[in-house]
DNA sequence: ATAGGGTTAG
């Protein structure tokens, strides 16, 4: 039998290989072939060989049994590299310890790129302690005169929204660049410093695309959106001369998608397909999810059903969106399909799949799920999961059982959980069991105080308690943070106007007013009348009816009968949920004017159509 | 060598 010659490596020839980025198996042979010409001297190059093709387990068993004398600082730093792109890993951090431990074997110096690299994974962990203490290092060594390494721990101050410690950093700094501008742009946005940030943002000397994402991200990260697209337009303009990128695209389409910004976002995926930008994974999970949120739940799946083999973010996507609109079933089927594809569904993934079964009733399949999950996926049910599961035995009547659930759960509930209960006492009447909870609720910690009171304040008002509602209103307004106003959006001939309750602003407000007494008129023709058990203040009847009349998404309704054709669809997004109110009133609208109303509220779509709605009532 | 992005219960 016939002995193949053994190659000899050469660095040389391992370096070009490392470009080709050939498969492990390739690697593994090589690496034999290595070992048993004992070429010992090549272990760096393989190393290097191993992380660039995101091979790093096998690259750290070489590494910890490197040969005699100790990994150069130069290996440290591909190891410390490879594992502070792996977000959250504290690896990092404990190799640079132990590089820097006198009497550990490898011990090693460290150089500007070392603390590069080991920054950065600082501004992924969960404290800045690492940071900080790495900082005084540097403060020493005279390091924080290199660029990278200062704009790295500008960086990380400004994940860890640390305003002055970042600015110091920038402030005493020989030169700055673009990373230093934009890192200190982050520190505001984390900040929620949003009027600084735009301000230093137009007096930036520099700025790249990365720079106007962390821009367009920073508004939708606050809920500015209409603020995010404003930019994303102004981006466009070709005075900027700047490329719009992935994750800029990602962004626009979130904000769409919040909006629920029909034209706007598929403008956008238009725009996508005619400018070059490769449609990514995280492209196509953006558009899925603007789709479903805009209500085009067809255009959502056609974008899901092209995907050759989707990941666990498309599937998750998709099959929230299903969920949102009652399409409990289809959301199932989905699951199924991410099961059969052997992809590992993450902890949305299955928040995603039990919220469909919620609003679909689907009690069973939600029960199988809720309770396999742990073993069957290893994702052990978080406070949502549990909030998600007590809402799907509520509004299924299972009142007892979930009352039940909240008490053996092994996380303290949250005022989410409580509301979720509370609100299935009130959809089944069941006044007995409220009052048990809202006992409970009062020996709550002060932290989740304030959603406690809004929470008790609304069950006392349901119950006709107006004497408590008035004390607890009152103690509330005295507090500094509002409770969430109601607001409502309509896009217009591509225009996007926005609704608050009881709305001044607006400068037709008068005219819409008037369009909205006259559009309820008719709708009290078919059987409408007020609603007005959900007002939580003591109002005389009048007073209450008014305040109902003035919520957010008549006001967008009766705008939309003024300038859109009649018989058009209309669409609204809403950020809270429907009352009964407007519920009851936009199934009469509709049926009076015969014109299809999408809602969409804040936990799911309402379509109605001549009298109905698509969630039956059920919601 | 360093900065930016999606899905998340009521």
């Amino acid at each position: 039998m016939q002995t193949q010659p053994s190659i000899q490596f050469s660095k040389r020839l391992l370096y070009n290989l490392l470009y080709k980025r050939p498969p492990i198996s390739d690697l593994k042979k090589i690496h034999a072939q290595i070992i048993i010409s004992s070429q010992k001297s090549l272990t760096d190059s393989l190393i290097h060989c191993y992380l660039r093709t995101n091979n790093v387990n096998v690259a750290r068993i070489l590494f910890n049994n490197y040969p005699f004398p100790s990994p150069p600082t130069l290996v440290w730093n591909l190891v410390i590299r490879a594992y502070s792109k792996l977000q959250g890993s504290l690896e990092s951090v404990n190799l640079f310890h132990q590089m820097l431990t006198l009497d550990h074997p490898f011990s090693a110096v460290p150089d500007e790129y070392t603390f590069t690299f080991v920054i950065t994974s600082c501004a992924h962990q969960k404290s800045i302690i690492h940071g900080e203490i790495i900082h005084g290092m540097v403060k020493k060594n005279g390091y924080l005169m290199n660029l990278y390494v200062a704009n790295s721990l500008i960086n990380v101050y400004a994940v860890f929204a640390r305003l002055d410690d970042a600015y110091k950093v920038f402030d005493e700094m020989p030169e700055v660049d673009v990373f230093s501008w934009t890192s200190l742009l982050g520190a505001y946005v984390n900040g929620g410093e949003m009027g600084v940030a735009s301000k230093f943002f137009e007096e930036m000397p520099v700025k790249n695309d990365v720079s106007w994402a962390v821009m367009i991200s920073g508004c939708v990260g606050c809920g500015r959106y209409a603020e995010a697209l404003r930019y994303f337009g102004e981006l466009g303009k070709s005075e900027h001369n700047v490329k719009t990128n992935e994750a800029i695209v990602v962004c626009a389409l979130s904000a769409c998608a919040h909006l629920g910004a029909l034209d706007r976002g598929s403008w956008i995926h238009g725009y996508i397909g005619k400018n070059g930008i490769s449609e990514t994974s995280n492209i196509r999970t953006a558009l899925i999810d603007m789709y479903a949120k805009c209500g085009r739940i067809d255009c959502a799946y056609r974008v899901f059903d092209r995907i050759s083999k989707p990941d666990v973010h498309n599937y998750t996507s998709m099959i929230s969106g299903l969920s949102i609109h009652g399409l409990g079933e289809d959301a199932i089927r989905v699951f199924n399909q991410i099961l059969v594809d052997k992809i590992k569904p993450n902890e949305v993934t299955i928040l995603g799949v039990l919220n469909g079964c919620s609003h679909s009733g689907m009690v069973q399949q939600g029960l199988l799920i809720f309770y396999n999950m742990e073993n069957s996926w290893g994702i052990v049910p978080k406070i949502e999961h549990y909030g998600c599961f007590v809402d799907l035995l509520g509004r299924a009547g299972y009142l007892a059982k979930a009352f039940g659930v909240v008490k053996s759960m092994s996380i303290d509930p949250d005022v989410v959980v409580w509301r979720a209960l509370l609100s299935a006492c009130r959809v089944h009447r069941n006044t007995y069991l409220g009052e048990r909870i809202v006992n409970h609720i009062g020996q709550l910690d002060s932290q989740s105080q304030r959603g406690a009171e809004i929470l008790l304040s609304n069950l006392y008002a349901s119950l006709g308690k107006w004497d408590s509602v008035s004390i607890l209103r009152h103690e509330m307004s005295k507090q500094k943070n509002q409770a969430d106003i109601g607001c409502s959006w309509i896009e217009v001939n591509g225009s996007i106007y926005e609704f608050r309750v009881a709305d001044q602003l607006h400068p037709q407000i008068i005219e819409i007013r008037e369009k909205l007494s006259e559009i309820l008129k008719r709708a009290g023709l078919v059987g409408y009348a007020a609603n007005i058990n959900y007002v939580s203040f003591d109002l005389s009847d009048e007073e209450k009816e008014q305040a109902v009349a003035w919520h957010s998404e008549k006001l967008a309704i009766a705008f939309a009968f003024m300038s859109t054709a009649p018989k058009t669809s209309i669409r609204v997004v809403k950020n809270l949920r429907t009352c009964e109110d407007c519920h009851s009133a936009l199934k009469a609208i509709s049926k009076v004017y015969d014109r299809q109303i999408i809602v969409r509220d804040r936990s799911r779509f309402h379509t109605f159509r001549d009298g109905k709605c698509s969630c039956n009532d059920y919601w």
